[in-house]
RNA sequence: GGAGAGGUGGCUGAGUGGCUGAAAGCGACGGUUUGCUAAAUCGUUGUACGGGUAACACUGUACCGGGGGUUCGAAUCCCCCCCUCUCCGCCA
């Protein structure tokens, strides 16, 4: 969301934004809502203003209590004069009530279309953002690690997964349906190291480390931008009118909705571990090979609560990205990051960077990290702000967040990269101490 | 899931229909005074939206968990919801 005011004084920014995201979003519609809004308050707030005033009048003439009542008892009046005067009052005062009920009914709809309206605007992206049309023109930024070079034929890690015992598809499906999985053995240990790997490495690094709930209400859906639009790719419990969350950005995120902060206390820099729920809807056909796309996988998520300043949250996301680039390289993993263009990088987003990281069976780089910065986009929506300690005025707060890890999807590199000739699979050294020093993955005789 | 109690400003806590945007205390901020960190004293001290301004000032409205209702008038009365606490039940 953003700043109404912003959006009245810069329609023209926010066409522009419109065009290069390729979002719909009825500006006039919006603009034309908000003037009839402003309307609506500046006659409802005159006539509340008279009918507060009369009720003070009324008071002297009904409440035997007040002094003015007494007083003029004291000059003679009879109660039943001031009753009348008070009755006659009171009349006046209900008939400028009816005018009132209907700008009320009027204000309600009104306000709601306000609300849906300002939900569809977009974030204005940066200027370092590439322009494009499709995720064909994100851009690459730089690469790091060489894609590895087979002496002997690779298996994938479908089939290495099988003939290993760690990756068991077909009771996934059987227990839960498509786009699922086990992971067993030595598969589980791996995809725990992971993720304790990328929890070290990040908390490490200052952040504090958080258990989140990942069934949150549905105004932490719509706080962080996933709603509206989103429903489809989210499990929604109806009855509860609570959603499964995809990451734990969201309950990082929220965390603090609706509360001021303390300047002092920012930036807040927070990671969690939780398991991300996604339908895939729309997806059908696409990427069912493997583990790539998945309904349930387990993530550790970097979020960052920052000062409402360009240059800072900038500063922020450059952590964040080096800091899941950190864990890449423990791991020894070759990826690149691409700066994602206005096309791909969806509403509310001011900037953002994949990371995508070879993956031998694709023939390519697959996406295995996002991260994303958006200005006041997400604290706006979630009433998210802070002190300024000078001005003493509540500001919104900036957020980012990024992935550190995501399992099993960064199995797909660690175990086809890995795999050896005899079919097993050398465990990187930097997971060997979260899985009991085992070296080698191989399968059982 | 059942029974009960409760949700008031940064905090504690008064307030059961008008003179209450809200006592009092604490805290915070500013001034004065005595004077090395303390005390005394005076004052200021909520948020949102709208109008207004170059910006202040100023001004209107709303807000006492949220939403509706009664009334000329609601923190106060009525209804629904949310949350917290206590007890019981169930349970990883």
């Amino acid at each position: 969301m953003l700043d109404i005011k912003f959006i009245r004084e810069n329609p023209d920014v926010i066409r522009k934004a419109c065009e290069v995201k390729r979002i719909k979003s009825d500006l006039d519609r919006l603009l034309a809502v908000d003037q009839r809004r402003r309307e609506i308050q500046q006659e409802s707030d005159g006539i509340r203003n008279q009918s507060n005033e009369l009720s003070g009048q009324i008071a002297h003439y009904k409440n035997p209590k007040s002094k003015l009542y007494q007083q003029m008892l004291e000059k003679g009046s009879t109660p039943e004069q001031l009753k009348a005067e008070g009755d006659r009052l009171a009349a006046e005062s209900a008939a400028l009530k009816q005018r009132l009920k209907d700008l009320e009914v009027e204000n309600q709809a009104v306000g709601e279309e306000f609300k849906a309206l300002m939900l569809t605007v977009p974030q204005v992206p940066s200027d370092k953002t590439p322009v494009g049309t499709s995720d064909a023109d994100n851009k690459e930024v730089r690469r790091h690690g060489e894609p590895r070079k087979f002496d002997f034929e690779p298996l994938d890690h479908v089939e290495l997964g099988k003939r290993l015992g760690i990756i068991d598809t077909e009771r996934g499906v059987k227990i839960a349906g498509t786009r699922n999985y086990l992971l067993r053995g030595a598969g589980s240990l791996l995809h725990q190291a992971v993720l304790r790997l990328a929890m070290d490495t990040i908390t490490a690094r200052g952040f504090e480390p958080v258990t989140v709930p990942v069934l949150v209400r549905d105004e932490m859906m719509y706080g962080t931008g996933y709603y509206p639009g989103g429903e489809e790719q989210a499990y929604r419990c109806e009855r509860d009118a609570k959603s499964l969350v995809g990451t734990a950005e969201v309950p990082l995120t929220a965390m603090y909705a609706d509360e001021i902060i303390d300047e002092s206390l920012l930036p807040m820099k927070f990671a969690a571990v939780s398991t991300c729920f996604r339908r895939e809807a729309g997806a059908a056909g696409k990427d069912t090979h493997g583990i790539y796309r998945i309904h349930l996988f387990d993530k550790v998520e970097q979020v960052i609560l920052c000062r409402a300043d360009d240059a800072e949250s900038e500063r922020h996301h450059h952590e964040i990205i080096a800091n899941a680039e950190a864990v890449l390289q423990a791991l020894e993993l070759p990826y690149r990051v691409l700066a994602v263009c206005t096309a791909d990088m969806g509403q509310g987003k001011v900037e953002m960077y994949d990371i995508e990281t070879w993956m031998p069976s694709r023939k390519g780089y697959g996406e295995t990290h996002s991260a994303s910065r958006f200005g006041d986009f997400q604290a706006r929506r979630l009433n998210l702000r802070y002190k300024d300690g000078r001005t003493k005025s509540n500001i919104f707060c900036h957020t980012l967040n990024n992935t550190v890890i995501a399992s099993p999807r960064i199995l797909i590199p660690l175990l086809e990269l890995n795999q050896n000739a005899d079919g097993s699979v050398t465990v990187p050294k930097a997971l060997r101490g979260y899985m009991n020093g085992l070296e080698r993955i191989e399968a059982k005789a």
